[in-house]
DNA sequence: TCGCATTGCGGGTAAATGCTCACATGAGAG
DNA sequence: CTCTCATGTGAGCATTTACCCGCAATGCGA
């Protein structure tokens, strides 16, 4: 930029890559017509459009909210290292963010279920899950197998509520493999003997190798999933609290920084957990102020490697910690 | 369009266009990858991308100044005392000069807009200000006031059709005093009843003391924009062109010295007419051939000072008279 | 003046793009 | 219920673009 403010016995520098840029992107001309404009060969001419574009002499901005959405994409992958984000509009403070990320979620998924390959997806539980379910379509992926992560057990006996697992396979008609242990069992040695059935190792060997995992983020503030679904007490609650637990993904609790704790309910969480630095897709569908500090802790430690948000919590998250 | 019987609150727009252009203009990816990643097939992808241009969703704008340009704009400097001035390289003859000057037009008008200090803009009309609205990011300015400086009734009664005040309201938040009057009355009489009641008359003082003003200017050729909008007929045209009419300024007719006519249209124009020699920057945003002896007028009498045109019109404005 | 490396240019070519043309789908009129 | 129009979609194809490769010109140190 150090020209001298001499006329134009000098007109050939990047002033001719700006007037090239000019004429292809605004002007709309060929790179032939530009060519033949500027007297010149055609291959110059598109040098001279591709170093505009380097130099940053054409700035293209797009004028729609969804923009600001995909820088925060872009700014998420960068800080996280993530390999899949979607961000979506929030729909504002109060409003339920769950239907805003369910549909882009469910489209997420779609890809996954229109592969050809047999792919093996594990499926976490919670809100954000079952808002998924509702959006999806219906659709035709019967080579496909689906494992809960998750013990669908209740601790009532009943089924759990949001039966994630079963609800896809429905739409989908692909086979399906609940994980028929205690979400939480009473204690260490219940979960070792359902654990130590063999249908049961069948399904938990399946959804550690699953190819993608798709779980939600659960918060432990004092409207933690884990407790108003009954999974934990209000004391447990509140001593993982103290210990540091920050949120948790499939059921196991971590720190802030993604840690997994060694005690607590993790000592009697049923099915598997996900594993920090996966290389197959292991994506979060989670939203919500509530959420950051959960959602935070499982991208620091890659325990999730794609994430699925509103903007306000893609704010939140990218906000200095 | 499938539309999912589900509740989704944005299922799918545009906004699809908007997240295609991006990823094609701003990330750079093929449109085949941008299919991959938004699961459609090429040719929607293509389509989207298209749309996502044909509905100005992408904005593009050149940061240099190519040294010719610079050149015409020193030398306008200097032969009409102008304080600002901004020559775009011009997208060739035949074709249309208005979108080439539109957005460095928005810039202009954005740098006014992002001033903390409240301002009062006054705006004339015309499709070069139709064209600058649609280039215009959206942009939060409440603090300042918009005020049309021309009548905004058609012959007919309707609103005119670049209501050029009202979209750059909805574009940046900011409160608009449209000018309740006839662009042209049937007479002079009824152009005074209109300027007598109390609330045209707050806005025509809003208007006479606006900090900053943008306005079109038009030919008085057979193309004249007074023609062809309707609000002088051919005979009234021909007749103001043979006493010497050279162009007008938010409908003010002036010669070809700059010199408003006090006959003809004058009589009857609606609204506030620019006065020459403004200390407060009056900037005029036109280009083309047939205007160059309506902006020379407009220059020569200082009722711009201010232009924003492409170079051939600039070349043509240095030329000897 | 002579290597010798660096840079820019034109030619050629594979990939990417846009464009047109049938065909499906669905709404609305008859 | 059928026909028609309007809209959207995928496929094929011509055009346009991006990239790779020799070649020549220029600059530089020996």
């Amino acid at each position: 930029m150090s020209r001298p403010p001499k006329t134009d016995p000098e007109p050939t520098v990047q002033d001719e890559a700006a007037r090239a840029g000019w004429l292809y992107y605004v002007a709309g001309m060929t790179q032939d017509q530009i060519a033949a404009e500027m007297g010149v060969s055609r291959q110059r001419a598109q040098r001279l459009v591709s170093r505009a574009m380097a130099d940053g002499l054409i700035q293209v901005r797009l004028n729609h909210r969804i923009g600001a959405c995909m820088d925060l994409e872009r700014a998420l992958r960068d800080r996280y290292g993530l390999t899949r984000c979607r961000v979506l509009p929030g729909l504002g403070p109060g409003a339920d963010p769950v239907p805003g990320i369910a549909s882009a979620a469910a489209a997420e998924l779609e890809r996954f279920l229109r592969m050809p390959d047999p792919l093996v997806i594990g499926f976490g539980t919670g809100r954000a899950l079952r808002g998924l379910v509702d959006a999806m379509e219906p659709l035709e992926a019967p080579q496909h197998r689906l494992v809960s992560l998750i013990g669908n057990i209740a601790p009532d006996g009943s089924a759990s509520f949001f039966d994630v697992v079963m609800r896809i396979s429905d739409k989908v008609r692909a086979p399906h493999y609940p994980m028929l242990v205690p979400v939480v069992s009473p204690d260490e040695s219940l979960r070792a003997a359902f654990h130590a059935l063999p249908p049961v190792q069948r399904v938990l060997e399946l959804a550690r190798t699953a190819d993608v995992l798709f779980v939600g983020v659960g918060q432990m503030s004092n409207d933690a999933p884990l407790h108003t679904d009954g999974f934990v007490s209000s004391d447990e609650l509140a001593q993982m609290r103290a210990a540091g637990a920050a949120g948790e993904v499939a059921g196991w609790v971590f720190d802030s920084e993604g840690r997994y704790l060694d005690f607590g309910i993790n000592t009697r969480t049923g099915g598997v957990r996900v594993e920090p630095g996966l290389e197959r897709p292991a994506i979060g569908i989670a939203a919500g102020a509530t959420k950051v500090p959960a959602i935070r802790g499982a991208l620091k430690s890659r325990i999730l490697n794609g994430l699925i948000t509103d903007s306000a919590t893609a704010e939140a998250l990218l906000a200095p910690a």
